[in-house]
DNA sequence: CAGACATGTGACTGGGTGGTCACATAAGGA
DNA sequence: TCCTTATGTGACCACCCAGTCACATGTCTG
């Protein structure tokens, strides 16, 4: 959504300026952001912003798009070998650790975003529905191959760990300066909640 | 923390701002509030406003107590019996489902205080803290009493419960328009989920 | 009635915001 | 060289906010 302006310009000053959008975005969700920030973080008038991106709106959306491939890169090989759905799941929450801690602006943007209801309720409402797709699909197969419950609500359980995981993200921040091996630990004691049940299991 | 002054207005004019307070409150997030607006709709000066109230937080912090009052009398009783825990948690849950249904205005008032990390972060932790120590407690007496699995991470445990909580809360909102019935089998569901676990269970 | 005190008032301050636009500068082509 | 077009600029606009204060109004007491 950048106009070709802005993709013309020398790459320094683009970075200037997606380095500066990234700080404001990660130190405060979209609303309290501010653009006279950004663009003298930037070193750039305000009017030049406006050439590159048609509105506030519209730069959020490209930093945020941008902060997403690089997530998306980083999860790549999660789910390449699905053959244990358990393992699987503690993967993906664990790489998910990993990148909050490895760039922990862009995991601050993310956390941000998915705080912020108010605007970007569909955007959110749509990536939802395919983290569901792609859950649910993987549990229909643990079903099958018999490592999952088949007795359990799909959308019960999906619901479950969505919500499980989007506080554990929102977690990482608060405990960023204690030991790394301590939160993984973590991790997987609550995935071990989930996968176990809280009930006593006479087997 | 309201004045004197306020405390010896009649009692009309006192619920007049409390409703205008609560149905802003409500509306939009502390920050994004308008004491302008509140003054506004309750038909006073803002100037008299500061009379009742130091400033706009301390305000927020009266509503904000009124509102988990209400809710606390409205919970009462769902502890009382706690002999089987998996029936007091689904209890808890359906209960304050039924206090967001019946007090949508106060339950939008405590999603927007959970939300909204930034300023009253401390609140928020020594709140969720006392809520951990309470279900602690109760997860040991089921452990005693054989009902739950001791193999699991006891604070893992509540950190689950919570963020579901926390999920499901928020969820309510959404929904308001389906099917009462189905919103508390749905929560039932979820909590099957968490007392059975995903994996297999070969009883 | 007069004076003292409590309460009510809203224009105003200082600060912030996203977005605009007339103008300045630079670049490129003839 | 000159003219056109693309890009850069920051003062400025309209709007919103929390909080203040000099003054007006009401109320109680001696």
């Amino acid at each position: 959504m950048p106009t070709a302006t802005f993709r013309n310009l020398p790459r320094a000053k683009q970075e200037a300026i997606i380095t500066a959008a990234v700080a404001e975005f990660a130190r405060s969700p979209y609303d309290q952001a501010s653009l006279t920030k950004i663009v003298a973080q930037a070193g750039i008038a305000k009017g030049s912003m406006y050439q590159y991106f048609e509105n506030k709106r519209e730069l959020y959306l490209y930093i945020l798009n941008m902060v997403y491939a690089e997530k998306r890169q980083y999860l790549k090989g999660v789910f390449e070998d699905d053959s244990d759905f358990f393992a699987t799941l503690k993967r993906y929450y664990r790489r998910s650790y990993l990148f909050a801690k490895e760039y922990p602006l862009y995991h601050r943007i993310i956390t941000h975003y998915w705080d912020y209801c108010a605007e970007f309720e569909e955007e959110i409402k749509s990536s939802r529905e395919l983290k569901a797709n792609e859950f649910i699909g993987m549990l229909e197969a643990a079903i099958r191959t018999g490592q999952a419950n088949s007795g359990i609500n799909k959308d019960a359980a999906f619901f479950v760990y969505h919500s499980v995981g989007k506080e554990l993200i929102e977690n990482f921040l608060e405990l960023s300066q204690t030991d790394q091996q301590q939160h993984l630990q973590f991790i997987d004691q609550v995935l071990d909640v989930l996968e176990s049940g809280l009930r006593a299991r006479k087997e």
